[in-house]
DNA sequence: GAAAATATGTCAATATAGCTGACATAAACT
DNA sequence: AGTTTATGTCAGCTATATTGACATATTTTC
């Protein structure tokens, strides 16, 4: 199955005229919102017969994906209070998906890991995902993938794509360490 | 401001093993949670200045790309239920940001148009995203504009591929006109 | 060793944005 | 005349976030 292209702007003879007003580019802004939308919609259906949320899935995600990780990171990546996290943090807590463990070297510290229940729905959820993400893929040219990480990291605050790559590059390695 | 490729999985030498072993593509998700993240940032913070949140961004933004909708479709394509949007819609047009007008041909019905208020600030956020949109195509070839609306199409429903590319065909063309 | 800073947790109140269910009104269709 | 459709509204509920205040244990600093 092949996708017609959507208008092929590259192609329209006021492309640069447009681009010179600075008109809104509406296919991107409204793309970008639809397919949000339905990327994140196979997870939510699994998560809310746990009686789970978006909220929820964030942060397993996180978690399963950087094992150890402080509670004072999950905030910073997230981007949200403590007061926030805590709630959905005690629920995955009580029901086992994560664990707590006392820090090393500063005993102050909860380090966060999954349980392998935890790892079980995490792996379950970016399976979902990626389903989806490697069905887009397969109807698009060799090239799309890299491109497709190039739009999107070039989308991110120029101040976060460091913290946002590092994230990225450190989990794979730790993962693949198993 | 060139940025580094993320990880060039393109070059990976064991990127089919991956693929054949469906592991999960860590980097579009999550890549795609920041990038989403930060894409809504920007209207964000000058919506709570007005009292506003996210859900009348998309109600606004809706109704001033396709001036004249009906309150069901306006419905569909959020996926939301009429008291969820009763609720914001009411506050826009009590503001002043939204008028709705007796159907022509069918008087039940109460087509919204935006007022020159709306469209206001409505192009307001629309050239937030489109300044952070620039900017990252402005850092990639070509076409990267080209095949981020591919990959993002690819990303959508295939069911609904075709009601969002005609969306944004007849909103682009509606807007053309003036 | 006392004081300050840090990491985390918790209580209370509030806001936003969604939901379900029930019901109401007006207009159009059969 | 009766049914369906388009829209609106009341009431109550849930999930996710917020701010502000305060508590506890631990580490760091002077």
């Amino acid at each position: 199955m092949t996708i017609s292209p959507l208008r092929d702007r590259t192609a329209s003879k006021d492309q640069a005229a447009s681009r010179d007003r600075g008109d809104p580019l509406w296919d991107i802004i409204e793309l970008l919102f639809f397919a949000y939308r339905d990327f994140v919609s196979d997870p939510d259906d699994v998560l809310s017969k746990l009686g789970f949320g978006r909220a929820h899935h964030r942060v397993l995600h996180f978690v399963n994906r950087n094992p150890g990780m402080k509670v004072a990171d999950l905030l910073h990546i997230l981007n949200i209070t403590k007061q926030s996290l805590g709630r959905v943090l005690k629920q995955l807590i009580d029901q086992g998906y994560i664990v707590q463990k006392e820090g090393a070297n500063d005993r102050r510290q909860r380090l966060l890991y999954a349980t392998p229940k935890g790892e079980a729905l995490a792996m379950k959820l970016a399976g979902l995902q990626t389903e989806r993400i490697a069905r887009a893929l397969n109807e698009l040219d060799p090239g799309a993938h890299a491109a497709a990480c190039r739009f999107l990291t070039a989308m991110i605050d120029a101040e976060d794509r460091g913290i946002v790559q590092k994230l990225i590059a450190r989990a794979d390695q730790s993962r693949s360490q198993k």
